[in-house]
RNA sequence: GCCGCUUUAGCUCAGCUGGUAGAGCAACUGAUUUGUAAUCAGUAGGUCGUUGGUUCGAUUCCGACAAGCGGCUCCA
C-alpha cells in the first residue's frame, strides 16, 4: 500500500501502481470524467500512469493550467494523426501547447496546404476524437528509437533524439499515430469535443532563418462546443478593439502606398491625441527637472560610427544619403544627438543630473513582414530623454524614472503589464552587444538591485538588452494578443565612453557619467495604438479628439446650437455642431459610433432656458444642465485628466 | 527578409465554370422640422491594386511587382 497526499492535506492509502484516474474514480465518477492529467510530486503526469510510491497528488482538470496545456498538447497529437492520414509521408517537428491552443510544425514535403484542407483536417480530427483512443505511453531504449525513425527517414525526430538521454525516452501512441514525446497526455482522445484549426503559417526549423521553413498549423480545442463558441466570440470581440480597425473608423491615422510602408500619417483626430500626450509629457518632465531640446532627423556617418549604431545596428537603419562626399543617415535613435548637446558645454558635478528630453522623430528600417499597424512602423516619434548622472545619483534617478512610469500608468489605468529586465546574451558579445563583458554584468546587477530595492516585480530575459546596455522594458499585449514593448528604460555604460563624455567632479577631476535612456510613453505610434485598444476607442474626455458634440433636435434650434458651440470652444473644449438635416436618433447614433464622450441635445426647452440636455457616450441621458455649469464640469474633468 | 493568404465604389462586401460590374452604408440633391442608437425619395461615384502574358475577348486563368493580413525571423 502507498500513501497519497492531496492538496487539502488529506492522506489516503491505495494499492501501489494505482493511477491518478483510479484515485479520482475512488472519490467520484464525476471527478474521474474531468481528470485530464495529474501533478505527482510537482511533476505533470499522465492520469493513467501507475504511481508506485508515497506521493503528493493533485488531479488536474480543465480549470488547471497544467490540465489545459496537457489537453492542447494531446490535441496537437490528434491533429498530427489527422495530418498523417491525409498527407501520408509528412514529417513532424514539434507540436507544443501555447497560450491559446497548440500548433504542430510539419514538413509537408513540398506540398502546400490551404484553408479547405483545414476543414477536412478538422473533420478527420473529430472522427478520430470520437474513437476515444487512449494515449499509450511506452518507454523506449534510445537505440530502438533511433532505429524507428531511421526506418521512417525522419531527420527531424532523429535530431530531437540527439539531445535526449537513453532511459528517458518515451513514445506515445494514439490510434494510428506514434510520436516521440515526453508527455504527458490526457487519458484518451474522446475528451476533445470541439476543434477549430485557426491558421497556417511558415516557421523556420528551430527558429533559425537560415533553416528550412516548415508549415505550422495552429489550432484550438475544448472539452465542449460551448467553450469553443465562447472562445471564438471572444476573439471576435478582440478584433473590434484592433487599433487598425478603430484607427481607420475614428479617423486617427492613415497610410498610403505613395508614402510608403510603415509610414504613418496622423489625421486631425490622431493629431489631437499626439498633442495631448506631448502636453502631458512636457508638464511631467518639467516637474521632474528635465529640459527640452530639439535635434535634426539626420546626421553624418561619423556620429554613428562613434555611437556604435553602424557596427551593431546598421541593418535596422535606412541606407545613407550621399552629399558632398559625406554620408548622411536618418537617425534611428536620438541619443547620439543628445550626447552632442551634453558635450556642447563643459559640465561639472553641479550640473548633474543633466536631463534632456525631446519627442524625437526616428526612422528604422524594419523588415517589411514585421510592420504592424501603429505598433511596428518605420517612422516613429519617441518620448525620449537622456539623464546624465554620476554613479552615486544613479539609483535615485533610476527610481525617479520608474515613478514617472507608474504615474503615467495610473493616469491611463494601465494595469496589465509586465516589467522585463532585458539582459545581454554572453554568446553574442561583439556581434549584437558591445564587447564589455564585465561592464555588462556590473550594470545589470545595478539595475537588478534598484528594482529589488524599489520592490518592483519583474522578470529577467536574456538576449533582449539594447546593444549598449541592459533595459527595463514594459511589456503589453495588443487586442489580438501580440506582445510589445510599450515603454523602455535603459542604462548605458558604453556610449559615455565612446563619446568621451565627462564632467568635472568635486575633486576637480574628469569623470565619465552614466546615462539613463528612458521613454515611458514609448513612441506616439505604439502608445496610441495601445491606447486605442486599451480604451476600445472610447477615450477619456481629456484626450478624446472630439469632446462634445452639439445635437439640435431640428433646424429651428441651430442658432442656439451655434451659440452653445461658441461657448464651448471659447472655454477650450473641442466641440462640433451637427448641422445635418437628420432626426435626433440618427444624430445620436452617429455620434455614439464615433465614441464622442459628450452629446448635448438641444430643443425647445433647452433653448428657452439656456440649458443643455447631456448624454454621455455609452451611458445615455444624464439630464438637463445649465450650459456654463456643464462647461465648468467638463473643464475640470479635462484638467484632472480623469478617466471617466 | 521567409512561408501562406488577400486586394472589386470613401467603408463593408456580392459577382458559378472567362463575354468590360452590383448591394447596403457614407457623399450629394430634394422632401420632411423631427426629443435620446438608422425618415423617405432621387443623383452621382469603379481603367475590378499595378504590370506583363494566354485568349477573338481577362475583374475572372498564369507570371512579376506593390500593399495588406496570419505567422516565422527580427525588434531600440
Amino acid at each position: 500500500m502507498i500513501q497519497i497526499k492531496f492538496p487539502d492535506g488529506a492522506v489516503r492509502s491505495y494499492e501501489a501502481g494505482v493511477s491518478a484516474l483510479e484515485v479520482a474514480k475512488s472519490i467520484s465518477e464525476g471527478l474521474a470524467r474531468k481528470v485530464l492529467a495529474a501533478e505527482v510530486n510537482g511533476e505533470v503526469w499522465d492520469a493513467t500512469r501507475p504511481i508506485n510510491e508515497d506521493s503528493a497528488l493533485k488531479l488536474l482538470t480543465w480549470d488547471d493550467k497544467g490540465g489545459q496545456s496537457t489537453f492542447w498538447h494531446s490535441s496537437a497529437h490528434l491533429m498530427a494523426e489527422a495530418i498523417e492520414s491525409q498527407f501520408p509521408g509528412v514529417k513532424f517537428w514539434v507540436g507544443p501547447a501555447i497560450e491559446n491552443g497548440f500548433y504542430y510544425d510539419v514538413d509537408l514535403g513540398g506540398r502546400t496546404i490551404s484553408e479547405e484542407d483545414l476543414k477536412a483536417l478538422e473533420k478527420k480530427m473529430n472522427e478520430l476524437a470520437k474513437q476515444a483512443n487512449s494515449y499509450e505511453r511506452k518507454a523506449i531504449p534510445k537505440a530502438e528509437a533511433i532505429a524507428y525513425f531511421e526506418e521512417k527517414g525522419d531527420e527531424y525526430k532523429l535530431d530531437l533524439l540527439q539531445n535526449l538521454t537513453d532511459g528517458e525516452i518515451t513514445f506515445y501512441t494514439q490510434g494510428a499515430f506514434t510520436d516521440l514525446c515526453r508527455g504527458p497526455h490526457i487519458p484518451n482522445t474522446g475528451f476533445i469535443k470541439a476543434i477549430k484549426l485557426t491558421n497556417i503559417s511558415g516557421a523556420y526549423w528551430k527558429g533559425d532563418e537560415k533553416n528550412k521553413m516548415l508549415t505550422r498549423i495552429y489550432g484550438v480545442t475544448f472539452p465542449s462546443q460551448k467553450q469553443l463558441d465562447e472562445y471564438l466570440a471572444m476573439v471576435e470581440e478582440a478584433k473590434k478593439r484592433d487599433h487598425r480597425k478603430l484607427g481607420k473608423e475614428l479617423g486617427i491615422y492613415t497610410t498610403n502606398d505613395d508614402i510608403g510602408q510603415g509610414l504613418i500619417m496622423w489625421m486631425p483626430n490622431g493629431t489631437v491625441i499626439i498633442e495631448e500626450l506631448e502636453k502631458l509629457a512636457k508638464e511631467t518632465e518639467n516637474e521632474a527637472g528635465y529640459k527640452r531640446v530639439v535635434t535634426p532627423h539626420i546626421a553624418k556617418e561619423n556620429l554613428y560610427l562613434t555611437s556604435g549604431h553602424l557596427p551593431y545596428y546598421a541593418d535596422s537603419m535606412f541606407p545613407p544619403m550621399e552629399m558632398d562626399g559625406e554620408k548622411y543617415y536618418l537617425k534611428a535613435m536620438n541619443c547620439p544627438h543628445h550626447h552632442k548637446i551634453f558635450d556642447a558645454e563643459p559640465k561639472s558635478y553641479r550640473d548633474m543630473p543633466y536631463r534632456i528630453a525631446e519627442y524625437g522623430t526616428c526612422y528604422r528600417y524594419e523588415q517589411s513582414g514585421e510592420l504592424f499597424g501603429l505598433m511596428r512602423v518605420r517612422c516613429l516619434h519617441m518620448n525620449d530623454a537622456h539623464i546624465y548622472c554620476t554613479k552615486e545619483q544613479f539609483a535615485e534617478e533610476f527610481k525617479a524614472v520608474n515613478d514617472m512610469y507608474l504615474k503615467y500608468f495610473k493616469i491611463f489605468g494601465i494595469e496589465k503589464y509586465v516589467m522585463r529586465l532585458s539582459l545581454h546574451d554572453p554568446e553574442k558579445l561583439g556581434q549584437k552587444y558591445i564587447n564589455e563583458p564585465e561592464l555588462w554584468l556590473e550594470t545589470e546587477s545595478m539595475v537588478r538591485e534598484v528594482l529589488i530595492e524599489a520592490n518592483i516585480p519583474f522578470v529577467e530575459v536574456k538576449g533582449e538588452g539594447a546593444f549598449y546596455g541592459p533595459k527595463i522594458d514594459v511589456q503589453i499585449w495588443s487586442a489580438i494578443g501580440r506582445e510589445f514593448t510599450l515603454a523602455t528604460n535603459q542604462v548605458d555604460f558604453a556610449q559615455p565612453r565612446r563619446f568621451k563624455l565627462s564632467f568635472t567632479n568635486m575633486n576637480n577631476e574628469p569623470e565619465v557619467p552614466l546615462i539613463i535612456h528612458r521613454a515611458p510613453l514609448g513612441t506616439h505610434e505604439r502608445f496610441i495604438g495601445f491606447l486605442i485598444e486599451h480604451y476600445a476607442g472610447k477615450f477619456p474626455t481629456w484626450i478624446a479628439p472630439l469632446q462634445v458634440k452639439v445635437l439640435p433636435i431640428s433646424d429651428k434650434f441651430m442658432d442656439y446650437g451655434k451659440n452653445v458651440l461658441k461657448q464651448l470652444r471659447k472655454a477650450g473644449i473641442r466641440a462640433e455642431l451637427d448641422e445635418r438635416n437628420e432626426k435626433i436618433g440618427k444624430k445620436i447614433r452617429d455620434t455614439e459610433l464615433m465614441k464622442v464622450p459628450y452629446m448635448l441635445v438641444i430643443g425647445e426647452k433647452e433653448a428657452s432656458e439656456g440649458k443643455v440636455a447631456i448624454r454621455r457616450q455609452g451611458k445615455g441621458d444624464m439630464g438637463v444642465e445649465d450650459v456654463q455649469a456643464f462647461i465648468g464640469r467638463v473643464q475640470q474633468e479635462i484638467t484632472d485628466r480623469s478617466s471617466d
